[in-house]
DNA sequence: TATTGTTATACTCTATAACTATA
DNA sequence: TATAGTTATAGAGTATAACAATA
C-alpha cells in the first residue's frame, strides 16, 4: 500500500535488469524470427528440446491456459517441427514431442542467440563467475 | 553458423538470466493485471510516467510499429489514465501525456512491484553494488 | 466425478498497407 | 514529397467457458 522506499541503488540495479530483460526479449525474438517462429513457438520448441511433455505440464511450465497450448503446437506441428504422440498409461494425455527437423531447428535456434556471446565475452571469467553467484542467489533463494 | 562453443560457465549465467527474465515478466505482468493493465499498457504508462512522448516516439521506444501505439493508447485513454493533446509546433504530432490519475496508477504500479525488494534483499549493499557494476558492463557497452 | 485436451469466443498485441492531415 | 497519426486487415497469443473422451 505505502511506498516501501527502496534505496537508490536497489532501483538502479532493478533498472539494470529491466534493460537486461529488453535485451533479452530483442535478441530471442529477433533469433525466432530467423526461423519464421514466434516467441511463443520457440520457448516451446525450447522447452521440448529437453524431454517430451504432455500438453498440461507444457501449459504449467509456460504458465499459460492449457487451451493455448493447443494452437501453439498446432502450428509448430503443421510445420513438422513437433508431433502428438499418445501416452500409453493414460489414453487422455498426449505427448508433445519434437520430430528430427524440430531437433535441428532448436539446435539453430539456440545457436544463433548472440546474447550467450556478446553482453557477456565482456566479462573475465572471475567476473562471469560473481555475476553467477548473485544471480543464483537473487532467483534461487526465491521459491 | 557453425556452433560458438560457449564455456559451461556462460551458459549457466545465460540460464541464470533467463529465469530473471521469467521471474521479471511474472511480476509485472501480475502487477499490471492488479490495475487490470495489459503489459503493453503498463510499459507505455510507465514511459509516460517519465515524460510526455510524441505517439511516434513512444513506438520507437517500445521498438513496435506506430500503429500498435494508437490502440494501447486509445485503451489507456478511454480509462482516463492518459491524454493526447496537439503539439504547438506542429500540428500533426499529438503527444501522449498521462492524467492525475494515470500517474496514480504508474506509482502504484511500481510500488506492488516486489521484484525490486524481494529478491534483492538477499543481497548486501556490496553484493548490490557488485551486481550493479556487472550488469552496467553487460548492457552498457554493449550498444 | 475428476481430469486431459480441445473447441468456441472475445480481447489484446503485432505487422503491413492504405489513408488523412499536415509539413 | 515526406512525415505523423490513424484505419483496416490479418495472424498470433491470451483467458474463459463449455465440451468429448477417458480415468
Amino acid at each position: 500500500m505505502s511506498t516501501p522506499r527502496p534505496d537508490p541503488l536497489t532501483f538502479e540495479v532493478v533498472d539494470l535488469i529491466g534493460s537486461v530483460v529488453a535485451r533479452y526479449h530483442e535478441e530471442y525474438d529477433r533469433a525466432a524470427a530467423q526461423h519464421s517462429l514466434t516467441g511463443a513457438q520457440a520457448r516451446v520448441l525450447a522447452l521440448l528440446a529437453i524431454e517430451p511433455l504432455p500438453m498440461r505440464q507444457v501449459a504449467r511450465t509456460l504458465k499459460c491456459e492449457p487451451s493455448n497450448v493447443t494452437g501453439i503446437v498446432d502450428r509448430l506441428e503443421a510445420r513438422g517441427l513437433v508431433e502428438r504422440r499418445p501416452d500409453p498409461a493414460d489414453r487422455r494425455v498426449k505427448v508433445a514431442a519434437m520430430t528430427v527437423t524440430g531437433a535441428r531447428t532448436a539446435r539453430l535456434l539456440r545457436d544463433s542467440l548472440g546474447f550467450a556471446r556478446e553482453p557477456l565475452a565482456e566479462l573475465s571469467r572471475a567476473e562471469r563467475t560473481t555475476l553467477r553467484d548473485l544471480l543464483q542467489r537473487m532467483v534461487g533463494e526465491q521459491q
